[in-house]
DNA sequence: CTAAGTGCAAAATGTTTGCATACTT
DNA sequence: AAGTATGCAAACATTTTGCACTTAG
């Protein structure tokens, strides 16, 4: 997971702490460069690029691509909403975009499943379930 | 799902044709392209891309967005691999990028899980789940 | 001092769009 | 004839890269 060593650049250091304060929110590497450009903090896009890979290879982010063309999100994961032994799975609609947040025993057991029976250690913070929403199929009926 | 109607287009059939051929691989708009054009096909992009949502629409083909940045996969779906009432499920390594099909009970239970308790209608055509495979985990260790 | 990180601008990708032309129905 | 699809090139959006400069250890 974690690579080499990380010096503790300002950069690194205002990110880490932006992303810390904004747990099971999804951020664009857009948000973070804007964030910070509109505030008169002088980052590059590159050093945004750079540093967000880092956090996701260390396991400080998530990285979800929820769509194609569009832009990747990124998820604080640290020591707050999914906690290190809590598995919470994503469920994205396909019609109006929303994301939802899920953890059930179920779930847990899929992972234990393809665990066990087919030998897939599944990364349930990298898994994005797709499908229609409770509104949405409302909508539609 | 179909929206309006479609005329039976060289270039449609010809692509149709070229995807009905290929059940259960994964293949992006580059790939169609550069088939055709290596055959001295003449074919412009943009109906690669237009078309490829098309079918995408109609349910003939399913897309994934397997990494950001990278082509978007679209498989065909028709009567082949995914027949309409069966339901399989994808599974990408994070290392080594292989996929794999699934097909299982549990897979099922977790859809009809997700409907009845949660109102979620899972589209398990569109969704991959991310890990490790086997042969990454034993390396690993 | 050295390795790593930064910012900028340019390049690379993948996808979409505008538009005149051509084809289906 | 009317509506739809095509091909090309240009436009877009997101992400990556080359490079000279700066900074952390």
């Amino acid at each position: 997971m974690a690579s080499g060593s990380n010096y503790k650049t300002k950069q690194r250091e205002i990110m880490l702490s932006y992303l810390e304060s904004k747990p099971g929110v999804h951020i664009t590497a857009a948000d973070v460069y804007d964030h910070f450009r509109a505030q008169g903090v002088t980052i590059g896009q590159s050093t945004v690029y750079r540093q967000l890979e880092k956090f996701v290879d260390e396991g400080i982010l998530n990285k979800y691509i929820l769509e194609s063309g569009s832009s990747a999100c990124f998820e604080y994961v640290g020591m707050s909403v999914h906690k290190k032994n809590e598995t919470c799975f994503h469920c994205k609609c396909e019609k109006c975009g929303k994301l939802i947040h899920l953890k059930c025993e179920e779930l847990e057991e899929i992972k234990n499943h393809l665990y066990s029976e087919h030998k897939f250690k599944l990364d349930p913070l990298r898994t994005v379930f797709y499908g229609m929403c409770d509104d949405c199929l409302e909508k539609k009926a």
